[in-house]
DNA sequence: CTTGCGTCTGACGTAACGTCAGACCGTAGG
DNA sequence: CCTACGGTCTGACGTTACGTCAGACGCAAG
């Protein structure tokens, strides 16, 4: 019963059918990740099916993120328990996931914002920049909610927000235009600042550190000169701002 | 009316305020990123308000995931529209998250086998790898499906699925175990087989790259030795492959 | 022998800084 | 004035996972 199929491959062919290149397969010979399994007397590189499924198994730690280093490590297990290697992993990752969805959020804000108004994109961008930096706003918010409501906001809005934050941004720039003229406490205004905050802190997330460093800055440029600018030129801006002030009070 | 508060700092205090590092802004004055205002007659660098919010601006687009170059040419805006780019930049961020899901996806999927089973690490990481591959198997079950059918399929399980893919998996397991000894055609395992493929879709997701060079693993594997061996070697994998391949022939 | 295509080994480049290393500044205490 | 302590400066190497030359060699066909 011979095997009639071809057992072994060069660098080239080997890595084309691997999906890779040829000199990534060098780059994992020389830190010792994937050593072919023989050389030609030319020193050839000779790849076998053994080697294809150790190149499986990078491809796919490489997807689930570790790097070459852990990989390796992983998979000569040497002292590295894969259960909790694999839990940190997903850990970092969900970090990673969070911290997207809230540039997402972020940046779904700044189209509705150049959709919406008829600013110059300098002006929007600004504003932009000062709504991501808004967050810090929420560390003052906070002492105005109770922790239940912040709990309740969250439950409420949090899970779909990331997701769906285009949209969300999209209908509250819209409500909000409609409502333009309307008494900034009036309920369904209060209504919509409740909407508002809540977007807000969908971005603003669980990240600490982003906040406290953009609290500082923000804080900072307060203390600077006493009064300092805040770029909320607009109608909506400003009404808003109305709005959120007595939410807060409240 | 002088204004009594500070001006400028040095690099450290300016540094810590901001919420970065010294060498970060020896970094960026190097790159031309962000000069300080000034400099003493040694040589120590000075920053003002003005620096102060353009790092503001920095480390917001730096949250949204733009480069440092790129970065570059936004403050600068040098031909480069604000829109267009954020517009790019989100739908990287969006392939990106996407990549993050079904890493996640398949963690959890590693974390309840290896929970559910009691395997050796060894093993369930073999069958994880095979589970993520099996991704593959989507290419030819493509064919069985109708364009309906995905779509339905797609959305029915495909938001919520990389959410709480660990719930969905540990689900599913607990299901298909207590299902063990039926008939693996029957309506009720039939629709576990149904879950357990849109499942496998959730992190099979939609990037084409990993597809493709996994698909080639694979398919190379087959044709390597005629019948490579495939890990299902648990009660559950091999109950599973014969519900699999009867809800793929309907 | 010459083409053409493939392989090998360095060596440098990339992104965004961190981490020394060696040298200098500035101020308070002795 | 000397010195310690803390801050600043520049330059150079380290990091991650390879890509991209560059120069030299292998091998089969015309």
């Amino acid at each position: 019963m011979k095997t009639d199929v071809k057992a072994l491959y060069q660098a080239h062919e080997f890595a084309q059918r691997a999906g890779t290149t040829v000199r990534t397969l060098h780059h994992y010979d020389r830190m010792g990740l994937l050593k072919p399994t023989g050389y030609t007397r030319a020193g050839f590189r000779l790849y076998g099916q053994a080697d294809l499924i150790r190149l499986q198994q990078i491809v796919t730690l490489k997807f689930i993120g570790f790097s070459l280093k852990e990989i390796k490590q992983l998979l000569s297990r040497n002292g590295m328990n894969l259960v909790d290697s694999l839990a940190r992993q997903k850990q970092l990752i969900e970090e990673k996931r969070r911290h997207l969805d809230r540039a997402i959020s972020a940046l779904a804000y700044a189209e509705a914002i150049l959709k919406e108004e008829k600013r110059t994109d300098w002006d929007a961008f600004h504003d932009i920049i000062e709504v991501i930096n808004m967050q810090q706003d929420m560390k003052w918010v906070k002492s105005y909610y109770t922790e239940e409501q912040l709990a309740d906001l969250a439950k409420r809005y949090d899970p779909e927000l990331a997701r769906k934050a285009e949209q969300d941004w999209k209908q509250l720039f819209a409500d909000v235009e409609a409502a333009l003229g309307e008494d900034p406490g009036s309920e369904k205004v209060q209504q919509l600042a409740a909407r508002w905050e809540a977007l807000i802190t969908a971005f603003t997330g669980g990240d600490p550190g982003i906040r406290e460093n953009l609290g500082r800055l923000y804080a900072d440029q307060s203390n600077w000169q006493g009064d300092f600018k805040r770029p909320w030129s607009d109608e909506i801006g400003a009404f808003m701002n109305q709005a959120l002030a007595i939410y807060r009070q409240k």
